[in-house]
Formats: C-alpha cells, structure tokens, sequence
DNA sequence: AAATTCAATTGGAACGTTCCAATTATGTAT
DNA sequence: ATACATAATTGGAACGTTCCAATTGAATTT
C-alpha cells in the first residue's frame, strides 16, 4: 500500500475557473468567510458539486497550521465503559464542529506514548486521554509544554499540569454505600479495582469514610481488589465469601465487577438482591434491563463529553483545571 | 479552540542546519531511504533529537500524495464483538507499519456517511468499513471510483465492488447445529439477529440447511429476530418459550444475544446448559469463563484483521475480491 | 459630479515536505 | 595517474491551501 490517491486531483483553481472568480474567493468560501457576496458563495459552491471537488485538510492545516482534529486516547475499548464514554465523547465533539478519532492503548502504557507520537505528526487540535496505568505526569507534562491542548478523562494524574474530567467517584460510592446501610445492612464488601488506578482510591474512600462515619466496624479484608472485568467480579466475590461467608452486601467498583460477582452468586445458588445486596458503579446500557436490575451509580458519557468539550473551547484555563462531573445514584431491584 | 499549534516549528530545515547536511539529505533519512550514508544518517538522527524535530506528516502528504493514514469506520463499539474486531484490526494494522484510526457510525447510515465525506479530506489510504444498514452498493461504488481503497468487513453489501472480508457464518451455525444435533436435540430454536443485516442470512441458513439435511423437522416460528443486545436475547427466548415451550436447544444469532438468553433462563428457573442447551457466535471473551461457560463459535479477530491487511497490501486484486476466514466452533458446558 | 468610505475580490508569497535533475564524492578498473 | 561507473548529496520546483496587502467595485456623503 502506502501510495494510491492518484489522478490529478480537482484544487481550488479548478473551482475557481468554473465559477468565474479567483481562487481566493473560493477559499473564502471554503472557510464560511462572511466577507464574500451571496452571489459569489452560490456561484462557488454550485461549481464545488460540479467539478467534485474534495477539500484537502493537509493543505490547509500545512498553511494555516489549524487543525479541527481531535484525538482520543481510550485506555480500553473492550471494557463496556469505556467504548460508552468513548462513543459519548465523539457525539458531543462532533457536535461542536470538531472531528474527532479515536485509538485504543489497551492499558498499554508503551503503546499509548506511541500512538501519541504518531498522532503529533497528523497535528491534531487537541489530545483527549485515559491515561493508561503508567503514565506519569512528566509524560503528560511534556506534552503539554510542546503546546498541544491535553485533556485528561475519568483518571487523575497527580502532578500533570492538565485539565482533567472526572466523575464524582468519591460521591458516587458515598451514596451507593448509605443507600445500603439504609436498608439496614452492617456486613458490606468492596469488590474489584486496582490501586494502581485513581479512581479506584476515590470509590474506596467513598466506601470506607461512609462507614466510619455512620460508625460502622468494617475490615480491610473485605475491599477485596481485582482485575476490572467480569472475571474479576467473580473471584473477587469468592474470594469476599470466603474471608465472611455471611455478607450482607457488596458495593461493586464497576458495573462489570458486579456482573462477575452475580455471576459467581447464580452458579452457587445465592440470590443478588435477596441473599447479598449488591450495586455497581457506571450504570451501562445493560444495568437497568438485567434481572434482577442492577443498582448503580450513573455516570453520563454526556456530561462528561460535555465537561471536556468546554474546556477544549476555552484553552485558556485549561491547565491545572479539574472539573468534577455529578453523577446519580439508581437503586434497582438488586439491594 | 480550532487554532492553537503557536510557536514557530522545528523543520527539516533546522535539522539539516544543525547536523551540517541540507534538507534533502534530511528528508532521505526521514523516509528511510537506502542511498544515505550511514555517517549521514547518525548526524541527523542525532540532531532530530537534539531540535525536538517532530515531522508534519501533512506537509509530506500534501507533497508526495502518500498517507499510510487507515480509516477503520466501526458500526457500533459499543456492542462487544465489534470493540474486539476494532481493537485486533488496529493491532493488525499497526504491524503493517500503517497507522489506523477509528470512527464509530452507531449502526447510523447518515453518520457513516459524513464520516467518511469528512475523512475523504484527511488524504486517508484506505477505509476499512462495517457498514451500518443502509448502505448501498451505490455508495460504497461511488467511493471506489474516487480512487479510493475501500475494505469490508463483517457484512456483504451485494453488488458493490469492493473486498470484503467475512467470516465464515454459514459454517459457523452449520458446525453449531451440528454440534446440538449430536447431543440428541430435537427441538431448537434459532434466536437473535435481524434480516437488515447480511450476516443474518447467513447464520441462519446454516442452521436451516443443516436441520433439512438431517431430516430434522422445524418451525420457521422457532427463527425469532431480535436486536443483537442482551436485552433482544431474553425477548427473543422469551417469545419462543411461548412459541415452543419444550425447546431443548437453542441457536444464537451471537454471544451477546446467547447472555440474554441466559439471563432469560436462570430468571425463570431454567438451568441453561441442563434444561435447555444453548450456543453462541462470536466467542467473546467472557463465554469461555462465565457458568456455565458458552458454547460458541469463535471469531479470530486477528485473522481477520491479516487478511484485511493482505486486501490493503495487495490493492490490485481488491475489487470484488471476497475472503471468508474459517472459524471454529468450540462446545463448552452450556451444550 | 467628485470625494469618501467600506465591502468584495484579487494575485503573490508562504507553509514544510518530497521529487527531480544535476552535481559532487567515492571507489574501481584500466 | 586517468577514466569511468556508481554512490551520496544537493538546490530548486512543486503539492493545495490560507494569509496578506493591494486593488477594484459599489454605495454614500459632500
């Protein structure tokens, strides 16, 4: 491959010829320019169906080194998550009049320094990334300082000199875990997330200062970690049973979390909602329409998409921002 | 935002005055050319990381018409299988030396299609496309015949003149039906899928065939569509419990479908992999640890994606070309 | 009718790279 | 040492756009 694109293509000269003006007046048009005369934008536009011709961004960004691209970094499209945020964040940055792409670092931290590196050649307007388990603040602060716009999403860079998105993690498992104590549970678990992450520090303290708050005993051999999938869920839950066989509920770090956990629960003939409470953490799609329906703090991609599209409109306060995106809680028929 | 990108940039220019060579012996060196001499080669190599040298890849491609830019136009990420797909196309690509992008048309006929008008102007090499319903073999011609190479995956688009890349459905449900047939089933019923979507037609003419050459007899009223999510699998098991109520097996359209099958069943007391056996398509990544793990038929996304890429290395035998990538059929406990 | 203002249009230069044809350096055979 | 072939290097032109300063056109004021 490599090559392709040939046959002389159709520039703006040639629009301009069959408009009968110069191809400044075209490019004009082409940037929705308001000092061109409605006569003259007909008369262009009308020869741009005609001659088929296709604008050429790396013309255009070469000359006036502006670019509408915005990438997206996702730590890892193959977590239900993820792909929703992702998907919520394309929507809301398309709707500004950005065009954005996305890649996958798959946890990667080598890989995402080298499709970043890659990326910086195709001049993109602006980075937005979840920072995959390894990146330091030095990375991202390099970034920075060679003047490309950088917004940091769902995880928190201690030191980074970025905006940075994030839902209310802290808040989120504070209301999960008061709704759970409401019922009158006392044996709670916290099932599922790394420490590597900062989130997962976040939901946890959530967790426990609600519990210390509400003077409620609780063991740190009950905030069992694990990988965030649906494996994860399910040995994190076995291994929470076997620590307490008696467990009353669980608080879940993530949606897929608790789906293991169920899981684990239906193949040894314990009933979610009835004999173990349990909620989860991003409400996805699928949360609501389960059985029994998930509990779950929910996170709006949109509203995300939203926090991040607002600093990309206004560089100017973008660093060492942090915004905070509210979240709800949901109580389902699973606790 | 838009702007951005200040600072008088770092150019070949630079790099030649610092390493004592002139641009053009630069440039040999950036594009890897074979008649640099190695002194050459290291001066400049030194000084690109001396300048903090970053290459502008639209300059380039503006003046030698080459891109190695992918375009990977995604029908929906957040349905699993396609995440996966997404994500082992990119790895395949990424090995080819090509850099891959991608965009997600949410299953939208109108979305794909500004992508792709939007992407045109990013000089991509090449589309890698699931098309969303709703794709013609009209557009997808008129994209050929721009010159553009145009690669499909996943779905048929009959008439259009283009590589496609699929796996092999029919004998995918073929091995599957099979499979249950062995087991000594007699009454199975076909759930999920939708006929907008070649793939469905497929799938289930595999399961028809094969129940016709076994002189097995069935309804078509035991072939029940459905949205391809959790949610369409426990409607789809539904209505055919209601249809059949002593089906012994059951065909999934895919894996995701298979999940709501399962939850169907174990919310009505019904031991799936017991009472009812039951197969998917796609083999996700959870199907082989859930329980009882899922039958399925497996997918190699990375077979898949090599021989995208062996399309993409080989533009002159693309059109109509079509590869269909074996699959294998896996039986775990749920049959 | 001339002078003034402002809007619309224009050609030339520039962006940072690769291609090309020409030049210089190096090595080999006579 | 000379002629020759070949390897390595080079400056200028080109890619398709936007920016800029300058020009033209139209409308308004004097």
């Amino acid at each position: 491959m490599k090559a392709k694109r040939t046959s002389k293509s159709v520039t703006v000269f040639d629009v301009a010829r069959a408009s009968g003006v110069s191809k400044s007046t075209v490019s004009l048009v082409l940037t929705n320019s308001n000092k061109v005369s409605d006569k003259a934008r007909q008369k262009v536009e009308k020869a741009i169906k005609e001659t088929g011709y296709v604008y050429n961004r790396d013309a255009a960004s070469l000359r006036s080194k502006k670019s509408n691209l915005v990438a997206i970094v996702i730590n890892d499209l193959t977590n239900p998550y993820s792909a929703q945020l992702a998907v919520g964040l394309e929507r809301q940055i398309r709707q500004m009049g950005l065009f954005s792409m996305l890649v996958n670092s798959g946890e990667d931290f080598e890989i995402q320094d080298k499709l970043v590196r890659s990326l910086k050649e195709y001049k993109v307007a602006a980075f937005i990334i979840c920072p995959a388990p390894g990146t330091t603040a030095d990375w991202t602060n390099e970034l920075v300082d060679q003047g490309f716009p950088v917004v940091h999403v769902m995880r928190e860079i201690a030191g980074a000199k970025v905006a940075t998105v994030l839902p209310d993690n802290f808040a989120g498992t504070t209301m999960a875990t008061q709704h759970v104590l409401a019922q009158g549970y006392k044996k709670i678990a916290f099932l599922g997330g790394n420490e590597s992450i900062s989130d997962y520090h976040q939901r946890l303290s959530g967790f426990t200062e609600t519990m210390t708050l509400s003077n409620m005993p609780f063991s740190n051999k009950l905030c069992i970690q694990s990988d965030t999938t649906r494996n994860g869920g399910r040995t994190a839950m076995a291994k929470a049973l076997a620590v307490e066989p008696e467990i009353e509920a669980v608080i879940c770090f993530s949606d897929v979390v608790a789906y293991g956990a169920i899981d684990y629960m239906k193949s040894n003939n314990i009933e979610p909602g009835k004999d173990i409470a349990i909620v989860g953490f991003d409400d996805l799609e699928d949360s609501k329409l389960m059985s029994p329906s998930l509990s779950s703090v929910h996170i709006d991609a949109n509203r995300i998409g939203a926090a991040v599209c607002q600093l990309l409109d206004n560089m100017a306060d973008r660093n060492r921002n942090k915004i905070i995106v509210s979240i709800d809680f949901i109580a389902r028929e699973s606790s």
